[in-house]
Order: structure tokens, then C-alpha cells, then sequence
DNA sequence: TGCCTAAAGTGAACACCGTAAACATAGAGG
DNA sequence: CCTCTATGTTTACGGTGTTCACTTTAGGCA
């Protein structure tokens, strides 16, 4: 079997798919590469794919997890650059919605092939983790925390979603100028409604 | 030329198409239709179609014309049932959401396939302008009202994609939940940041 | 009234796509 | 060494969007 290194007569074959795979949905053709042009770009005949994924479906989930890693390391080397908190949560966002304007095929391909929901085990998104880490340390209860992160997560994705879809200027200006929230966060702003 | 009514011969074949079309993009098969799949439930040559639209993009832009009044109208018709005006900005979000979970391909088409943000003349996006008259009167000035406008509509989108690919519970209350924002927006909760 | 033109619809064809089935091959293990 | 199995190839099928050459037909005009 052979996972060590380059290809053999015929090579690692799943690997290379991702990597091919990857490469396309980052470069510029706004279009998600068809199985038979990877395969071809791969060097393989067409079918050869289906050693190694059941279908498309199957191949394309493999890079929206692929995709995620990216996202999540992203964002998490935007957060380590930061001093505080409050920082750290901002440039998160931020690096979430550079992220999906960087890589626009693949942020797409990401929620439209990716997992459900509870996808079980395997990745639990990095992305996530990352997030709700911070606002469990920026609010006073899980509760709030949750809450907190998954508001932050909508407007980050709708931002980036609308500036994907052309509805919202995708200047970089912009993105922080709708991502800095003054007054959306009790804790940026200084009010907290805690109980009078 | 006769835009009379029914059909002749062969009919007003563009008003069906659209028609069949927004039925079929409203169905549940959560796909969206092919054009001969479209073009035989009319009951009319694939190529038939051509003569009235250049391409699909173009049948597609019109389908998301039509998703764009049907938001429009179901956003107004929450709106009007609302006593005051948060009131009317929070009923417009959730009518927001529920329309992306009550129709998700055509919400989907709408933002994929639609114009690419000052699409001229056309429609000028009925949902948009409800929203901004709303913020309008929410805020003080012209600048705030837009950046309320923007991050509001950010939020819904944001829950509604992300509900749609199945990212979030798409629960009813949850959305109420991420929508009502009692922290998050200065005038619902009370404070307001207009220096101190 | 009756022609004739241009709009509207048709069928065959092309290049793609995802996928299935039968066949080929090479490398590892007995 | 010979076989078995994982991996790859060829061929084929039904589907797609789109082009092209063609037929039909409605309706204005003589």
C-alpha cells in the first residue's frame, strides 16, 4: 500500500485529487472544476475517481473539509496577532469574511457540500472551536456565549455571502466598517442590559 | 402579437415559463429545474425557449426577479401587521429568514443568479427599500440608518444561509432567538453610545 | 380577400457532464 | 512463481445547455 511519497506507476491517487481539486477552487475560474476535467488535469482517466470517492458528492466533501483547515488556520493565525480579547474576536471575523473573498468557490463549496450539522466525529471545524473559545471568555454565561458566537458567525457570513453575491460592495474598508460593531456589542460599547 | 390572454396556437410562452418556473423552483425536489425538464412540463421543444430568453442565466435572472417581489411582498405583509417601528424591523428580519426556509432553492437562485448590486433601473429590490425606510426612521442620521440597514440585513442572511445549509437548527424559535437581539441594537435595548 | 414576412416553435446535432459495467494490469503475499 | 486484489482504463448510457437549419403560423398590408 504505499503512502510514502510521490506516485508509483500510478500514484496516490486520493491525495493528489484533493490537491488538484484544492488548486482549481482557488484559482480564478469562478467555477467548480467537473469530475472528468480533475481527473483530467490529475492525469487519469475519468472513472479512476471512483476508487476512491463513491461520487462527486463524496470528493466534494473531502474538499469542503480541506477547505475548512484553511479557514481555520486562517483565522486562527488573524487571532494570534491580537493583544486582547475584544481584538481577537474582530479580527476573527474579519479573517472569515477575507477568507470567503479570497477563496470564493471554495468558501461557497464548503456550505453547500458540507456537513449537516452534528457531522458525527471527524473535523469539528476548527473554525468553530475558535469562536465560541472567545466568546465563552467575553460573556458571563454558556448561555450567553452561544448566543453571542452564533450571531457573530450570521453577520460574518452574511457579509460575506452578500459581498460574494455582488449585493454589497466587497471593498476591504467595508467589510470592517460593518464588522466593527460600536454599538452592536454590549461589550465593545459600554453598556450592559445585565438586570437594573 | 396579441398579449391577449391564454394561448393560441402555442402560447404566451414566456409568462408560463416563468410561472411553471417559479412553481417548480417553490416545489420541494431541492433542485433547480433543468431547462428542457422546464421546457417539457410547459409542454414545448427544449429550443423553444430561446426565442424568449438568450440563455438559461437569463431565464434564471427573471425567476430571481419574480423570488425578489415575492420577498418583497412577504416582508411587507409582516411588516404591516406591527404596531411600532422596532417592532416592524424585527418582523421584517424574521419574514426574512422564513421566506429563505420556506423556499430555499428560489433563495438560493435569487442571490446567486440576481443583478450585481446597482442593477440599473429594473427593480430597484422592494425588500432592500422597506428595510432602509425602516432604519431610516430608527436612526439619526442618514449614515447610521444605512450601516444598521447593512449589518441588519447581514444578520438575517447570515442565519438564513447558514440555516439552509443545515449549519444551524433551522428551529422557528431559534430564529427569534438569533434575531431578537435585545443587547444587540441600541434603540431596543437602551443605550446609546452618541458620546458621552 | 389573399399574399408574404417575420416571429415563434421544432428536430437533429454537438460537446460536455456524472456514472455504471466490463475489462486490464501491476504489486504484494502465499 | 503464481495468484489475488487494489487500482486504473474503455466503452456506453442518459442527461444537460446550446447552435443550426428547418417549418409553421399570425397578422399587417396590398
Amino acid at each position: 500500500m504505499s503512502t510514502s511519497a510521490e506516485n508509483y506507476h500510478h500514484g496516490s491517487l486520493r491525495d493528489a485529487l484533493l490537491k488538484e481539486g484544492i488548486a482549481a477552487l482557488e484559482g480564478d475560474e469562478g467555477k467548480e472544476p467537473s469530475l472528468r476535467e480533475l481527473a483530467r488535469r490529475v492525469g487519469v482517466s475519468a472513472t479512476a475517481v471512483y476508487r476512491h470517492f463513491p461520487d462527486k458528492q463524496a470528493l466534494n466533501r473531502a474538499l469542503a473539509r480541506e477547505g475548512s483547515k484553511l479557514l481555520g488556520n486562517a483565522q486562527k493565525k488573524a487571532a494570534d496577532t491580537a493583544p486582547d480579547l475584544p481584538t481577537k474576536f474582530a479580527l476573527t471575523g474579519r479573517a472569515y469574511v477575507r477568507f470567503a473573498l479570497a477563496h470564493p468557490v471554495l468558501f461557497r463549496l464548503m456550505f453547500t457540500q458540507g456537513e449537516p450539522v452534528e457531522s458525527g466525529e471527524e473535523g469539528p471545524d476548527p473554525a468553530r472551536e475558535l469562536l465560541t473559545d472567545i466568546t465563552c471568555k467575553l460573556s458571563a454565561t454558556r448561555e450567553e456565549a452561544e448566543r453571542l458566537a452564533l450571531q457573530a458567525w450570521s453577520i460574518a457570513h452574511g457579509i460575506a455571502m452578500l459581498m460574494l453575491d455582488g449585493r454589497i460592495p466587497a471593498d476591504d474598508k467595508f467589510i470592517d466598517h460593518l464588522l466593527d460593531t460600536g454599538s452592536l456589542f454590549p461589550f465593545q460599547g459600554r453598556s450592559s442590559e445585565e438586570s437594573p
